[in-house]
DNA sequence: TAGGATCCACTGGTGGATCCGT
DNA sequence: ACGGATCCACCAGTGGATCCTA
């Protein structure tokens, strides 16, 4: 498929695919999802990049560069709760302590997104729903700014040993290794280097949950409250 | 192949191959060289270090681990002189400044070699001739230090353009890369870095030459002269 | 339920050297 | 003749995410 030529282009096409199932996209596209079981991590975004003309393939640029698009599919389940935190990048750790968010690839890569939310029926069956195109609003960056800071700030203290999970309010660092047994450089607190599991950024599915429901919703408003001032 | 336990062993194993014929060992274990071309390069190395058990593998370590020797192929005319130069180890160009000899990996690649010559007769077929366990000598030492400190020496003060392959009496340095649009980092003459082709550590073949002819023949000796004091 | 662990495809870099034009 | 360019196999690392226990 061609590449999008601009943005609206990219989300008409997305929004064309609501309703498709993900066994007939990969059928057109000639592409086997193998459809159970834990061999198929990341096939569905691999497809979706396939289906609507992605070209970024490798790292330190974007699925459309020329746009600076990010593609990320999420699985929601009837409600549209998405079932998983959503991979934002690989933290350089050995930079922590220099590293800003202002000028970090977790902020770029999160600049402007294209969500594509996959249905999971109750069967297993998994249908594209309505795409979104997104930027964070001035009080989401903040919120994304403080979580970045506040973690960085502790990878670059030596206590890269000492985070889990449960740091970031929005942003959290999980680890990212195809193999248990790979390690990376990381700050110590001597001011050396230990080596660790490589960690990643991800975003929390009460995140990308809120947003899939109202992309602009301010941090800290609750459901049910109006979007209007 | 089991591994070889011990250098007698080794040596014992990569001379009784004197005679064999590339292809017969090839079947012997199983690969096809692919007798023609440009796409056999490197067939010849891997299919030795196959047949003498080397384990090595991967970076950072030696064919023979842990009896820390290096084996290297070399192809030879019928006069026993090298057809080509051997490749060495790929220069860290960005470190080049802080180097030394002592410390480096090419000298920890050279600190043992298993010397395999293989035969190129007129009509293309390769037999295998007689293997030589080298180290170098003390005054041989001296000669490949003094190269590598000039060649690292000229890198480190952001000369890496201008260095050519005439640089070096026994060592001289050489593109290595597989695309020539690879590029790494190495020092500028400003202090920065700029980007530049990969390049490797060669030793020249009139040098491995006088090797297989004489391993303790000292640097400057000509040919003719008695290896007699 | 979600934090920690893991899976697959793909590719860029490395180690094995030899090719080939000037 | 040899300095610069290139070829193939292999593997670790990256980007795509989802799995899976406690």
């Amino acid at each position: 498929m061609r590449t999008p030529s601009d943005e609206a282009e990219l989300v008409a096409r997305a929004r064309a695919l609501a309703g498709r199932s993900l066994e007939g996209l990969a059928r057109e596209h000639g592409v086997t999802l193998g459809s159970v079981g834990r061999s198929t991590k990341g096939k569905t975004g691999t497809l979706l990049e396939r289906v609507l003309g992605a070209t970024g393939g490798s790292s330190a640029t974007w699925d459309f560069p020329s746009l600076g698009v990010e593609l990320k599919t999420v699985p929601v389940d009837l409600r549209g709760v998405p079932r998983e935190s959503t991979f934002v990048c690989t933290i350089s750790l050995r930079d922590a302590d220099r590293a800003e968010w202002a000028t970090s690839w977790a902020r770029a890569k999160l600049r402007r997104v294209l969500w594509v939310p996959v249905l999971v029926l109750p069967d297993g069956s998994r249908r594209v729903a309505g795409a979104l195109l997104w930027s964070p609003t001035a009080a989401q960056d903040v919120v994304l700014a403080q979580d970045f800071e506040d973690i960085m700030g502790r990878i670059g203290a030596g206590e890269v040993e000492g985070l889990s999970g449960h740091a970031g309010r929005w942003l959290q660092v999980r680890p990212k290794a195809a193999h248990g047994r790979v390690r990376t450089a990381a700050p110590a607190r001597d001011g050396g280097l230990l080596a660790t599991v490589p960690r990643g950024f991800y975003l929390r599915a009460l995140f990308t949950g809120a947003l899939l429901r109202d992309p602009v919703a301010l941090p800290g408003r609750r459901e049910g409250e109006s979007s209007a001032g």
